[in-house]
DNA sequence: GAACGCAGTTCCGCCGAGCAGAACAGGTAA
DNA sequence: TTACCTGTTCTGCTCGGCGGAACTGCGTTC
């Protein structure tokens, strides 16, 4: 999306206020005034309009995330018909393996995590659902640029940039399309501390009836627990073997 | 939430562009603009703002409900520790049961669905997590009023109003508190038709260590599918049973 | 294939809604 | 008590959101 040529900008600050919210895990009008730049009546303001639909939820002195977000954002996970067909077989990865594992789906260049289930042993990290991320830095983005056009891959690149998230990131386009042929030919991902240090990844596409991939499932797990064996034999076949069930049940029913 | 002071009436007016965009299943400028009773360039700009952000999306010449707000939602739920603790067992109740099986909370006197998992024949129904429901006309709601002080009860009452959703609502305050004894007698709550017609329910509340409701959870089905044997016998039990365990779960651990 | 009708988008000028800032209320700490 | 935090209410100014018209571009229809 491109800059919008009229942006309403009391709806930018509403968005912005509730976003501060969660990333304060709950904050008070003087903290979120503060933030934002406004004064704290328009905060208040903004905050009670929200509370009156339960978008906010007061909690004493202190303003919460409220659950109506949950009614939008349920809708909008269920239209994509792929979170039916994989989220259960995710949760049975997840117990089978005991870790971290993920579907990530492709919108607008960037990657949207639609659901995470955690195994037992499972590592506690920074994504949830919902979450947005560049796809060039994960296993999960990387599996489904995999099994994409290489212009769609460039285009992408080329509008959200390469940035390094660790000191494994790949930054440059060269070595990052010979990766990605690597992973088309192999049919998965792997992800070295490439967006967080101490994280593995698997990763294998869900891809359509044109090979093309709508979607991707991962596990995460420290690096320091998981060593070669387990991490290229049994998680890699568990979740090479989860996306192709994920992907008969799509296309095919 | 009473009516706010100073309402911000343009985010009300997002809000309900979004709402209705979800109502609609996707919606275009016009169309919107026909319902919200605004000038179609007043809301190009608002969906404009929206989809910068993520929070709608637009596919062709329509718009669509944006997964950002997922991540809101996702973690206003997750704020609820309930959720951890039922969910699990909630979905092995839905596997089990093959039925609907539903996670209700308390917010500012109405429910809101928290969790829902569909088992093999379970019902479609107007519900969808996130959704806000009175809190008298469903089992889920009769279940958390019963463990609530009758004071408290009275005034969610007296706030929220018992309007009849079928002829089997039950709209007045007597014969409600003499359910809600009983139910608070036998542990748990039935609701037979009374918020949708064709539509049964068992629900038992969660309770924490000072016996005071705060969830419930359900087994919805058909009339017509359910006889009383299996209702009262098989389901009752199972919802009861599930209910403990999260209750146990979440009390002491 | 010209003409239409419908969609979404852009533009502009007016006016009302959102804002800042001050005053008020309540709660806690020194 | 005093001081200093909160959150809330109020008022008047002003700037941003709005309506409405103009523009664009895609399908349909004649």
């Amino acid at each position: 999306m491109d800059e919008p040529k009229h942006p309403v900008t009391t709806v930018d600050r509403t968005l912005q206020i509730v976003e501060i919210i969660q990333e304060l895990d709950g904050a008070g009008v003087s903290e979120i005034a503060a933030q934002v730049d406004v004064g704290k009546s328009a905060v208040h303001n903004h905050l009670n309009t929200l509370a009156n639909r339960g978008y906010v939820l007061k909690e004493g002195d202190e303003y919460q995330v409220g659950l109506a977000f949950l009614g939008l954002g349920a809708y909008a996970r269920k239209r994509n018909e792929i979170f039916d067909a994989a989220h259960a077989q995710v949760d049975t990865l997840a117990e089978e393996t005991g870790e971290l594992v993920n579907l990530l789906v492709e919108k607008n260049g960037m990657g949207i995590y639609l659901y995470q289930a955690q195994g037992e042993n499972a590592v506690e990290l920074d994504t949830y659902e919902g979450k947005q991320v560049r796809l060039h830095c994960t296993g999960l983005g990387k599996a489904i640029l995999g099994f994409r056009p290489r212009e769609e891959v460039a285009d992408i690149l080329a509008e959200h940039g390469m940035p390094a998230e660790t000191e494994h990131t790949i930054t440059d386009e060269e070595p990052f399309f010979d990766e990605l042929d690597e992973i088309r030919e192999q049919g998965y991902a792997i992800d070295e501390e490439e967006r967080l240090n101490g994280l593995r990844c698997v990763a294998a596409p869900v891809t359509d009836d044109d090979d093309r991939a709508i979607a991707a499932i991962s596990v995460s797990c420290p690096v320091h627990r998981v060593d070669d064996d387990r991490f290229y034999e049994d998680l890699q076949q568990a979740v090479l073997g989860a996306a192709n069930v994920v992907e008969l049940e799509h296309n095919y029913s």
